[in-house]
DNA sequence: CCTCCTCGTGGAATCGATTACACACCCGCT
DNA sequence: AGCGGGTGTGTAATCGATTCCACGAGGAGG
């Protein structure tokens, strides 16, 4: 592959003078110029990246670790941080940390090692001592849905709050008393505030929420069947299921299928995190829409302030209640064809 | 950050003595080596993989270029790719095409100025001038999924005709005649080839397709609503439509939820491609199953064959028919849970 | 005792870019 | 004529690693 200086020797500069022309250093004259852009476009040269970035310390690219690529809520997150990274001039290195902690230092280490400009970190746990040294070292970094409490680090992410308190309002108004949820993983922010806010939430119409309809998943799909099939075992199961993520959402419609029952007549179901296909599935699944799009593109934003020296900023966005039929009568008549079109809030 | 100018004076040795140490190179005294090992841990050293990569030319990185993340097969493929790859010790920068081919070249351009190792590409289109070059300057490069004839780099895919064969057969024993297609992009491998194998398959039991038949969409759930809609209207609308891939599918289901139809009651549908959630859309979809997870592990394996000059191997692998309640009658009476569960061939 | 290997080590070149510094040239002003 | 200043260019240092080559020490063999 042709080097600068080839470029050099074939329009007759010095590399000096390529790399000026190249960067569009004002002192080049017109003649050089065109010389050394016609040998570029002979030679087909490409400036080698590598080299670029060890010479200026900076590789222009962003890490992003994640808990679950297939998890559609995450897929989408990506999706746009790529986007928005590339309207800024970034480039985007995914690491898939499949909810597991040596997986997700396996990525950061790897990401630093390449000198990434900055780190866009959804944590699986609590924080892993590589990633609060990183943190503290100064390596660029914020947080996108889950955070880790108690260090400086921004984050970007959505309170679902008001829409949990939507949902059991909603809940409650369809008659429903005996709500269960299945959590997500306590270490993640996520995982111990949608309980939370489940709980309070309940308190606030006079209910309880008993240990035994509070299961333990770890926001995959298999634990939200065997979640389910441990409530269905119960001698009073519950009326409604709260599913912390759409994928254990999706492992409770299994469970619930698999005992000849039906949703939403037998038991009904909700789930955190909205999806395209939610609106397809038997029945339409009611659930918590966040803007996915927004966060991802706000975390950049907040990401490559930091990076170029601008205070980033922490942003929460709200999430909303998306109803659909799954939790019994469906909120109107008309069928509901996307995600996002109707809201109680 | 320390680098290994900082280690060698901690240790007490020269740099080179530092670099064997890192390198398991045999010819370094325990004593030095201990030394090393001690400023390394004593520092937090870790490698600078940028300049590491500038003097070996190489970056243990793997490019994938993808038509689609959010498109749930792709998304798997990926995050096979991607395991298979950490396995064999490379990282890998996906690419997102979106479908468009300027985005493809942006992806592929950056790639390369990254001096990745190899491309993994599953091409949008019939292949621009660029991906050719490359290929031909010798950039190690494997085709997944997708492929453009007449290019000499090897290709690990799935052949669906036997499953199309099979889909039809299983159509026309349901009663179906009225047969219609939804196709992807012609300039594509899958979507040319799949209206193929669908046309043979019916002239195999003496059908026709017609024209009015044969929708033409983009692989993507937009296309798919507009092309049903444009066979509902039809003086005589087809009994069943096949998507060629499982988005155009969902656009479909929409499309003939929006008339107030039913599926399968008023008309069939059936998808290329199968994923978890049309097992719980409703009705479940019968769809056409790729071992997807294979294909990406193959299609790692092949390319780093080629990098690590080993020869490449091109794979086909078979497609399998998932039938499920979609075109009429559920194939048995148990529901089916998981969507390799069950297959007729 | 001298020669020849082997082993461990360090110096320095190298990868492909960017950029500080020096310098030659030309213009204009006094 | 001489000097200051801007313009365009080249030389060389630099980023952080790897690796070729040279060299000194020490052991084995003649």
């Amino acid at each position: 592959m042709a080097s600068i200086k080839d470029v050099a020797a074939a329009a007759g500069v010095s590399v000096a003078t390529v790399s000026r022309v190249l960067n569009e250093h004002p002192s080049v004259s017109a003649d050089a110029r065109t010389r050394v852009l016609a040998a570029v476009a002979d030679l087909g040269y490409r400036p080698n990246a590598v080299a670029r970035s060890l010479r200026t310390d900076q590789t222009h690219t962003l890490g992003l670790v994640i808990s679950d690529v297939l998890n559609p809520y995450f897929t989408e997150l990506a999706r746009s941080v790529e986007e928005e990274a590339r309207a800024l001039g970034y480039s985007v290195i995914i690491g898939n940390a499949d909810e597991r902690p040596e997986l997700q230092d396996h990525h950061v280490r790897n990401l630093l090692d390449r000198r990434i400009d900055g780190l866009l970190v959804s944590p699986t746990d609590g924080g892993s001592p590589l990633m609060l040294d990183a943190a503290r070292a100064g390596t660029p970094m914020v947080f996108v849905d889950r955070w880790i409490p108690g260090v400086d680090v921004p984050v970007v992410r959505a309170d679902g709050r008001a829409a949990v308190r939507d949902l059991v309002a909603h809940l409650y108004g369809l008659g429903h008393r005996r709500l269960a949820i299945i959590a997500g993983p306590a270490a993640t922010t996520t995982g111990s505030e949608r309980v939370e806010a489940f709980r309070a939430a309940l308190a606030e119409h006079g209910l309880p929420l008993p240990d035994a309809y509070t299961g333990q998943g770890d926001f995959q799909a298999e634990s939200g069947r065997r979640v389910t099939e441990g409530f269905l075992d119960l001698p009073e199961p519950p009326e409604v299921v709260f599913a912390a993520d759409n994928l254990m959402a999706l492992g409770a419609l299994d469970a619930v299928r698999a005992r000849g029952l039906r949703v939403p007549d037998d038991i009904a179901l909700a789930a955190f995190d909205d999806i395209p296909w939610f609106v397809h599935t038997d029945p339409p699944v009611t659930a918590i829409a966040q803007p996915t799009g927004e966060l991802g593109r706000l975390a950049v934003r907040a990401l490559v302030d930091r990076i170029e020296g601008r205070p980033p900023r922490s942003v929460t966005l709200p999430a909303r209640l998306v109803a659909r039929r799954s939790c019994g009568e469906p909120a109107t008549p008309t069928p509901s064809l996307s995600p996002v079109q109707r809201s109680t809030s």
